[in-house]
DNA sequence: GATATAATGATTGCATGCATTTTATTTATG
DNA sequence: CATAAATAAAATGCATGCAATCATTATATC
């Protein structure tokens, strides 16, 4: 008897996991904007058909991560000036619900996850450059999740990885270091104060960020594809 | 020299035109939430391979219209009550954007552009309640595109498709009459009023477009999709 | 030597076919 | 007659193949 259906338990959606791999390959800066995306070679790195990769494309070309034209081969989005400052805009507003749904709601677990994230970000701070900006978006996220609104959630993540990526296009290295502190800070604030304090804070620490970052940078560099995703590929 | 290309100039994207008619079909009601869409019968009636059906589906479930389980036959999305106020939430801090940025910067062929809209919604008012509810939502469409940011107008233009069907999930058969004055007072005092004001005009009318129609309700109806996207299909 | 043009290779767009899974129908059974 | 199991029909998941289009290199022309 041949083996049928995949191996072990796999997992029903290739195409998510793929969009999971590229998705983080971009927030670390392992892939930057402008970098060329072929079906071909997405599909032989995650073995997988054309077809899958086709579709992974068209999921992250709908959440704004890769530019997909006709005929064209794919490239990882490359956001304007302009996009990075509306991008920012609009997380605040997504965040401030975020943070004035959790006020004063966080119970223990999740007070402790938040915090062992940020001991990550400590941790990480003088490492790959990569890790800590994935584990700065992934306290956001994380945050996110924790209103259990499912739309928000979507909408909040969604956002995140657009800022992401348009701080690989605009931001300097990385400046990590003072978001940190924030995010305990974040934490504490949300967990004792009020409502609207919260807000107010996450606010400043969004904008803090994105004026860190922004004040230009361009990147250029040469790999080959299967060598950058080579890690990703599970 | 025989015909290579398609008809005419034909469009290069026939997966965007599925998407296109769907959401409008959508919108205006003519599908509901939980009605099934498989991908056999939309390529049939689009004159389309299942492929390119298959893909208009994956779009559309990325943007939360459509629910797309494994090995299950893609349905119109269902929104929860909470989605649907969670929606709006989302809905009033995007839009509220959009006007500030607008306030006291449109010109007249943008103001004649809005007033055409709101006309065709007076006109519409005792017609196909499609109509109406299609046209409402346009106007709001039409206002965030007046920004000419990408990306606030993406967030917008979804998140009013979306608030569109969950009203079609729990609103009453449909409220127009009120919007529309509204629609024209905002018009107003985007024009001409303070920037903070015209904000939170536009709060107090979603917050009453939400309240209006979000008084519970449901609906149940069956009939081929074959016809209800007869009109549709170009 | 620089620019334009033609041939070659690479890549996407899309339909089709088969295996797998679900959904509907039929038949058996208490 | 209602309920459950077995069977048949329908639908999805995915890889593959061919035509059309784009990208690159080689060749010709000024």
């Amino acid at each position: 008897m041949t083996v049928k259906k995949r191996s072990g338990k796999d997992e029903g959606d290739r195409v998510a996991g793929i969009c999971t791999a590229l998705r983080r390959a971009i927030i670390e800066r392992a892939l930057l904007p402008g970098d060329r995306l072929p079906e071909d070679a997405l599909g032989e790195r995650f073995g997988v058909s054309r077809t899958i990769a086709r579709h992974a494309l068209g999921q992250l070309a709908a959440e704004g991560l890769v530019d997909l034209r006709r005929n064209r081969i794919a490239v990882v989005a490359i956001p304007t000036f302009e996009d990075t400052r509306d991008i920012f805009d609009i997380r605040v507003d997504l965040e401030r619900q975020v943070v004035r749904h959790l006020a004063g709601k966080l119970n223990d677990t999740q007070t402790k996850q938040l915090k062992a994230i940020i001991e990550a970000e400590h941790e990480a701070r003088h490492g790959a450059e990569g890790t800590s900006i994935r584990l700065a978006t992934e306290f956001h996220v994380r945050l996110a999740e924790m209103t259990g609104k499912p739309i928000l959630i979507r909408y909040v993540t969604e956002i995140c990885y657009r800022a992401a990526l348009a701080l690989a296009a605009f931001g300097r290295p990385h400046s990590s270091e003072c978001a940190i502190s924030e995010h305990l800070e974040l934490v504490d604030i949300i967990s004792t104060g009020p409502a609207e304090k919260a807000a107010a804070m996450m606010k400043d620490h969004l904008e803090a960020v994105a004026s860190r970052a922004l004040l230009q940078r361009s990147g250029g560099r040469s790999r080959g594809l299967m060598d950058i995703l080579a890690p990703y590929a599970e």
